[in-house]
DNA sequence: CATGAATGAGGTTTCATTCAT
DNA sequence: AATGAATGAAACCTCATTCAT
């Protein structure tokens, strides 16, 4: 019966491979790097994947996957006003890519090219569909008068890198917790775009 | 005798290096690659570097040499307002990274573990003097009551996602100009830490 | 207990292996192959065969049995004139390797030297078993004055390789019938060692 | 300069590999047993062969060039009677699949799949004018009156495979020599399609 | 009677690198 | 200043096979 440690076997190589292409990226990763972390030789990896690429396929479906499922009540309107659903999905998404079970994140610019078009395709869908519950979330700040009338994809990008980002600047911050780095980035992406009681102009001191 | 010809070739791979080293990534271009790239045989490039960890090494020295050289300006005082400073800084670095010879940017995050300690050394030495110019601008704000007191270090970081990712992000934007592009980081950045004429809490509406 | 439907399995399994080593060979059909075109897993063959080579071996052993048993009534000298012999030879034959359970007969030649020693033993005695009939029917033949002093080695040897390689270009020869076939090998063969009621030379026109 | 001695190993390549083709069939022989053959390593062989097919398609491809380019004035009503152009296709043809360079012959039909589909075609295109030139032969004796009205194709084929098999038997024929071989063949085949000066019918004795 | 899980040998191929020229 | 020729390490992957269940 193919289940239950199935599975559970398949689970771990792409846990292990996960960490292992974020920390010497796809091509820098060898099977074999992969299979003795699992504790296994080599060709077994091939009885639950049918190839490397399969394997980077996979890892890449199950960040986007697990991040657009948890984030994607956010895009509805019911969830709160914008800018606590703007609170929330900034601390979702820190919480995911900082946390126990991280996600790797920047993987999916890096190593996209090495995928089949088809499996491509897919991830490409993916992302575009995590990227539209953020441009939702601002495209009703801003009709709500929340937001200042601001660029709406500009501002998905800027918000986006800040949190992509953070896995590679969150060790190195030293004493900061996660909570503190997630409300640092809410605020500071806050006051970039909302609109202002009292009109301000950009214009340099 | 190494006269300008050499030298010249010798910039001729740095150059085509760069470029492939950010399409394909380090592990994934081959010294072929490069080669062919330059119209010559593989065998040649040891003619010009010792190996190819040496050429990454000249690769990334040369991106962050320029960044450096082009910005240390603005880390002092006399080259402006802390705003108008914040504004220099993002415009030239913007340029550089979307500009005719790109620099890569990424790579560094990437690509520094393939680097041989000593390298390494060098090149994180040089990111770190990148960072402290940013980061002097922001305290030179701060002091001067240009900024909010915010946490400098997570500010450095939020800002250099923006740039970084902007290769990414660039293309697809569409119709977007680089100036627009270089403004909106601006303005959003300095939105979100600017001193406030009029006290606001950061409470959700 | 091995029961009936043990060996039904045992011989499917043989049909499957036979047709396979004939279209992919044998070092290019995996047991893969084998046990995915029966139906079940890869491991199962062991339950009916010792490894890979018992399989050809018993494909190979099986072809040839069949052939002798089939044909070995001819090597007697009661079974009919040496003509009628002959053409009941290549029309049994031809329909054995054209007909539904086809033989592969080139296997022999080709897969031989992939058996063991003891295997192959075997194999070559069956194989000059089988040449042993129809070298028969041609002395015969000669010492009846029905066919010419011809090297009876060289004979069968040619007629042989009619038969074998009937089964690449029957299918290629388009509208043409298996009995027409099987007479035009008859007719060839017979005009080309009949002896002649008027003697002819063989010189040039 | 890629000329001399370079040319001079991808010869040697070939030859060896055409004899291990042979010998072992295409999967059957490993790139490292062409290369030991050769007396380097391994990873040379990538040096003047793009892969291991490309070995196999330029084997298959010199095989009937070679074959073709020797015969193919045996095409034309010019370089003889029939009779004289049959006894020549067949003593050239032998003297290729017996001498001292050998042809590997039935390659052509067993690795055929092996190849990429350009390359089959390439190969299908030189054997199907390698069989013409025999066809032509034979079409013309027919026309001339010295051969019966026979059925051409089969007639090709039958003789063909006397030739091709030749490898086979050749050996295990004891104390032979090729031109007695040659001339087996050639009366064998000739007395199989001649036009009788006497009337004969196929009848059984 | 059949699958699950794993392995070790070996195959093709790529690649950085060397040394001679 | 560049190519020719070769190599050894290591990559991905296939396969026959084993043993437990």
């Amino acid at each position: 019966m193919k289940n239950r440690k199935y599975e559970a076997q398949k689970n771990e190589i792409l846990e292990v491979a996960r960490t292992l292409f974020w920390e010497k990226g796809y091509d820098g990763t060898s099977l074999k790097d992969i299979a003795g972390a699992c504790g296994f030789e080599n060709t077994n990896l091939y009885y639950y994947y049918k190839n490397k690429e399969e394997i980077l396929f996979e890892a890449l479906r199950i960040e986007l996957d697990t991040l657009v499922n948890d984030t994607k009540y956010l895009g509805k309107k019911d969830s709160g006003s914008p800018v606590e659903r703007l609170k929330s999905f900034i601390d979702i998404e820190l919480k995911k890519h900082l946390g126990e079970h991280r996600l790797q994140g920047m993987l999916i610019d890096s190593e996209l090219r090495k995928l089949d078009p088809r499996h491509r395709r897919k991830i490409v869908s993916l992302r575009d569909k995590h990227d539209a519950i953020l441009s939702q979330i601002i495209t009703d700040g801003i009709n709500h008068g929340d937001f200042r009338d601001i660029n709406v994809k500009l501002t998905v990008y800027t918000i986006s890198s800040a949190i992509i980002r953070s896995r590679i600047w969150f060790s190195s911050s030293g004493t900061i917790s996660l909570p503190e780095y997630s409300d640092f980035i809410f605020q500071f992406a806050l006051n970039a775009i909302r609109s202002d009681p009292v009109p301000r102009s950009g214009k340099m001191s």
